[in-house]
DNA sequence: CCAAAACCTGGGAGCGCTCCCAGAACGTTC
DNA sequence: GAACGTTCTGGGAGCGCTCCCAGGTTTTGG
């Protein structure tokens, strides 16, 4: 379809407030509480306004609105370097892709920064700068100090994952534990009577909260928990990780994997081994990544709604920058089994 | 320095030119000088500026800098939202490493946008609306009018792949037809003898120059290259493709996937159908994603560095805002074979 | 019927920076 | 020493908007 995008507008003779105000007959101010959405405007003299920006097609310029008003109109989404390595894209992108359904009209632009060593004390700068008027970070490595600095100098920030080292910043997470702790009675239900985990790094909120849902599942029924090996959110730790657990125990018959995509690794270990998935032993994976279904065979897993988790980091924020009191400190969001053939 | 009660969420006492100005012993407007890194400033006033903006941590006002320059110290990444869906999106993420990688350094914000339906309008009069000094675009359904939008406009734009309906923008493509060729002349030198291609959509570069290199990479080699399927980057539609071509040639000993998302699709349907790979059939992939090294068997497949893509892209665009001449129309990077075990 | 309250409107002072211009301080050359 | 560069410096006019204030017009209430 050739849906033809209005002709191109001259670029330098931009349209202002000012025309539109003229073109209206109405002063600066009235075009200004139009825009802004303010009571007290005529819905004559609001209609004449609208005329005139869809007959000019005028956009008001940005940096004039933020350099006049106390906002900046803008969100910024900090993403740690190493976040950007460790941490799957398909996490990163479907976060991404939350924040910006949510933010769709409103008028708030979204930039996007990440932190690089030794950069830290730019970064802090420049957000605390009056630049932005909130702070989205995803951070991965737990102690990352960035949030409470920012929090601490009074910047609105949400942060993406329980962090460790950041007590009182406001918070979006799944529900890790539960989710776990579903994937582990899950086995047991089915009769599996040795049942390991390859759990996330010990400094990821992630990773200790699914090792402890997974612990939690087992013990309340009785089942030893010992059989913990650990990895690093790459397909090959996963596999090393495996390794490591049929080593431990040769008789072991299932397996959580704290991340699909450590659970591809650990797939590839149990052909090697010969085993058969899931007769000899089952895998429960987490995240439900696209690759959890194409993988073979198709991973069960207990999927996490990324997209909703930046639907709701987004929403936190936006809401706190509007003033509202009282909102919650953390929400969790809740993750749901999705049963295919590896379990 | 007055230790008042710091009223909570009053305005951030920001540092201005002026104060850094009066600290330096100079005016504001060789701190601006030093800021900007112009000439005719005396060794001693920049040393003097350096040191005061150390000590008050002064970082400029952005929207200020806009508004009074020229520029917007800005440039966007557009993203089409058909695009966030169709494309995998361990791509978009690496891209965005790249272009952020590029930007490092640069005293360059990076706003995300994506273009929504019917919202184009909205979007072209922001883009062209100053407040952003160029725009990097990531579209993917071919005849987008987008890009040619923007270049009319006068506003410098890139393109990620070749876009088919806006020839004379600026573009950045992985070479897609000498990639697949590699693909054809592997699979015959290895002596098969029936070769089919999944091909991504008719409307999208990408997928059409794949395909042209693959047949000729046959046609060269006197192979038949009639045997096509087409599929839409999903894994479901390169299972249904791989079926396609398995029941139009029952013999066929070798495909040419061309993405690797689809070649997982077709491993299964390949699996299902009882075919060995790489012994009954052999299986090369495109792109070189994450997940082919994990695939069962590990793919064989056509790596692009699509971070190197994101870099070159904003590299391009940045040449270009520098006032740079005689830039290259477009920019094609080399594609690389990565042999693993399913061909 | 008049005062108070609720609505609507326009004027104008900045927000913090860049950039132009005028001029000072220093050579250099005839 | 006059006449010119060449290097450096400060002053000040905006950039396009928001927000405060003052002033008009209507509605409400006693």
């Amino acid at each position: 379809m050739t849906d033809a995008v209005d002709p191109p507008k001259a670029r330098r003779p931009n349209t202002r407030l000012e025309e539109v105000a003229r073109a209206a007959g109405v002063s600066k101010s009235t075009v200004s509480r139009v825009i802004n959405g303010e009571p007290y405007v005529s819905s004559r003299a609001r209609e004449a306004v609208h005329q005139a920006i869809g007959k000019l097609g005028y956009s008001p310029n940005q940096a004039a609105r933020t350099l006049a008003g106390s906002r900046a109109n803008c969100i910024a989404m900090v993403v740690s370097e190493q976040g950007s390595r460790v941490l799957n894209d398909p996490f990163f992108a479907g976060v991404l892709r939350g924040v910006h359904a949510e933010l769709a009209g409103k008028r708030v632009q979204l930039v996007l920064m990440m932190s690089k060593e030794g950069d830290e004390q730019d970064l802090v700068n420049y957000l605390c700068g009056g630049h932005v008027d909130g702070v989205l970070v995803i951070s991965l490595h737990g102690q990352d100090p960035l949030p409470r600095t920012l929090a601490d100098a009074g910047l609105p920030t949400v942060v993406c994952g329980r962090p460790l080292g950041a007590g009182g910043v406001p918070y979006v997470d799944s529900d890790n534990f539960n989710g776990a702790m579903e994937a582990a009675r899950y086995l047991v239900a089915r009769g599996h009577k040795r049942i390991g985990t390859i759990a996330g790094p010990r400094d990821m909120a992630v990773g200790m909260d699914r090792l402890s849902g997974w612990k939690r599942g087992l013990s309340q029924a009785r089942v030893d928990t010992g059989l913990v090996a650990y990895g690093d959110f790459t397909p090959e730790s996963g596999a090393a990780a495996m390794a490591d657990l049929l080593q431990q125990a040769p008789d072991l018959d299932a397996v959580f994997v704290g991340a699909d995509i450590m659970a591809l690794g650990a797939l590839q270990t149990l052909h090697a081994h010969g085993k058969r998935v899931p007769d000899d032993v089952a895998v429960v994976g987490f995240d439900d990544l696209m690759i959890a279904s194409t993988a073979v065979p198709p991973l069960t897993t207990i999927r996490q709604d990324v997209e909703q988790l930046g639907r709701t980091m987004t929403w936190r924020l936006m809401a706190e920058l509007a003033g509202e009191e009282n909102l919650p400190p953390f929400l969790l969001l809740p993750t749901a089994m999705v049963t295919r053939s590896s379990a």
